[in-house]
DNA sequence: CACCAGGGTGGTT
DNA sequence: AACCACCATGGT
């Protein structure tokens, strides 16, 4: 099977689980791209306590973030795994949003991608969530569960994420969704994807 | 106790 | 470009 018609797609699963007004969960901007870090291999709970952890800390946010200590971070953060990783990853996140966030905005979507892929421990999918649900720009994240939920529609999914993405990306054109439901559809693949569960 | 979670990086082939 | 070991805690 060629690629799938991802509207036809989407109007499924709205049907199925209702509109889910889904959106990144966060407060700002800023805290939704911490929490798509910390989330890395981990779990969403996991997540949420080191995000409330660096609240209490004062330190959810981009300047005393980027000024701790990585051994302050590492005993906040702690429960999200990979310990001796996360702590540097949050703190690149945090300097580069201090010194290069504010100039995205000048950027297409595509230069804005690299933009965020030059920052360390922003990988492909981390870029995209970024891309969508912080700079509010059209993006479509090649998950593990887009994977599984395409892989059972019949789809010969690309091993790696690039391939999938390149592969999918004239079925995102055909669709022409609009950033909102890029968002929506997003949440409507993690709910399915929850919901049968692998 | 085994398995794995809304990945990324660096090195190797 | 694909593949791999490694990073590691907490939940089930």
């Amino acid at each position: 099977m060629e690629t799938p018609d991802l509207r036809v797609l989407y109007t499924e699963l709205l049907r199925r689980h209702g509109p889910q007004g889904w959106w990144w969960p966060g407060e700002n901007p800023f805290e939704i791209a911490i929490g798509a870090v910390l989330v890395q291999r981990s779990r969403w709970g996991q997540a949420v306590i080191s995000l409330r952890n660096l609240e209490r800390a004062g330190l959810l946010a981009p300047t005393p973030l980027a000024g701790a200590t990585e051994e302050t971070i590492r005993s906040l953060v702690r429960g999200s795994g990979f310990p001796t990783v996360k702590p540097r990853r949050l703190q690149a996140l945090a300097a580069w949003w201090v010194q290069r966030y504010s100039t995205v905005s000048a950027m297409t979507d595509a230069e804005a991608r690299v933009e965020l892929l030059g920052i360390e421990g922003v990988g492909e999918e981390t870029a995209d969530a970024i891309s969508l649900y912080v700079l509010r720009r059209p993006a479509f994240l090649c998950d593990e569960y887009a994977r599984r939920l395409l892989t059972d529609r019949g789809w010969d999914v690309p091993r790696s994420y690039r391939a999938f993405r390149r592969a999918l990306d004239p079925a995102l054109q055909e669709a022409r969704f609009s950033v909102a439901e890029l968002a929506e559809l997003h949440g409507l693949i993690v709910e399915e994807g929850k919901l049968r569960g692998r």
